[in-house]
DNA sequence: CGTTAAATATACCGATTGGTATATTGATAG
DNA sequence: CTATCAATATACCAATCGGTATATTTAACG
């Protein structure tokens, strides 16, 4: 049976569910799916195999768990931003800002987990790529919702095209952070974020 | 011995040579060094194992070759489009034009070489990482030497910084590249295309 | 033609892969 | 304390990995 469980803390395999996930998340995000093995997350959690596939189907369920996770984590982040932000212009400006604010967390986690997975996500792993694209599209979704309160408020320009500003904006962020981590260069993110940001000024009415 | 070789036409083992590099360069571009196996190779070129060990190395070996004949593509085309530009503000719009001219190529392709060996190349394959940083830093050069002549040419304004606008224009096509590919959508990477030729228009002297 | 050496194919290696069946542990309920 | 069952560990599987040693083919030369 599974007992009362008396809403005291959660039943043990959860919790092992958790430190796998969030152990697994950043290894799959700086080695990849296919770079990353189960002994690898064995190693990196102590545990055995035998009680991750206790826990997970098989490695593609690890996989998109930690996906998830990794995204929640950046989609919390930016949530917080975003609502601390008193104008529909600051919380544009909160996604240039925001990852000014945590760039070198991102580099040392392996960068943006949307675009590592995009990048590796070919045919053969259809459910993460889904996953990417999803995210993607749930980011730029937010900027356009952004970007049309501004204009019904009149404070953006009511002819910003929107869905162009936000694929701008996602590619100047994607790509800074790509290369930074790459180089190691600060610069080419630091100079992306700049950008992005002197953008979302520009959509300010009456210059 | 290796005989006279008269001149005629290359030796069989250049000519394999070429058939491993030219068939291997997409399948790593697509599925990643990792994600690609030596019976992948073997495989796609018809050839043995081997024959492709008796003309490389290793593994990584191949890759490095495939990888460098992926780049000369991308440099010999560009370098094309920027001589048959008649000024230097031509010369640099031929970088985000010249994507545009060939971005449904790059996207079945596989995408850009140097951002999908930046994303993959974490610090187990140096030598390819390696390799990616110094095309990223011959690109950017380019685009510093071009914007520099322009300043010396009394064509771009002289307070512009060449190297922040280098990066960004390259986070700006690469970014691009990376989402399209993985959204399908050639939205992406034409919107990004459409803000680096603004932003090199923008370089001019006197608006 | 036959010789020779280079180029390719075959057959195999140990290690590691993702995954599973089973044994063992550990906490909980009675 | 004991029985129970979920949770974890152990031991193993076939398949595939990168790589190599050797056999076979191929082509140029005298």
């Amino acid at each position: 049976m599974v007992g009362c469980m008396k809403n005291a803390s959660p039943p043990r395999s959860e919790r092992t569910r958790q430190l796998i996930i969030e152990t697994a998340a950043p290894i799959f995000n700086k080695k990849g799916y296919v770079g990353t093995s189960m002994s690898d997350l064995t190693t990196a959690t102590g545990l055995t195999k035998g009680s991750i596939y206790g826990n997970f189907k098989d490695k593609n369920d690890v996989a998109m768990h930690a996906f998830q996770h990794n995204i929640g984590l950046i989609f919390d982040f930016f949530t917080k931003e975003i609502n601390s932000a008193a104008t529909t212009l600051d919380k544009l400006l909160a996604y240039p800002r925001g990852v000014r604010k945590i760039y070198r967390m991102v580099l040392a986690y392996g960068g943006c987990p949307i675009l590592n997975t995009s990048v590796e996500a070919d045919d053969t792993h259809v459910a993460l790529r889904r996953m990417a694209v999803d995210a993607l599209s749930r980011w730029k979704a937010r900027i356009v919702d952004l970007i049309t309160c501004g204009i019904a408020e009149g404070v953006i320009d009511p002819t910003v095209d929107a869905p162009k500003t936000a694929e701008i904006l996602i590619a100047l962020l994607e790509g800074g952070i790509a290369l930074s981590k790459v180089t190691g260069e600060a610069s080419y993110l630091l100079n992306a974020i700049d950008m992005a940001e002197k953008q979302v000024v520009g959509l300010r009415l009456g210059q």
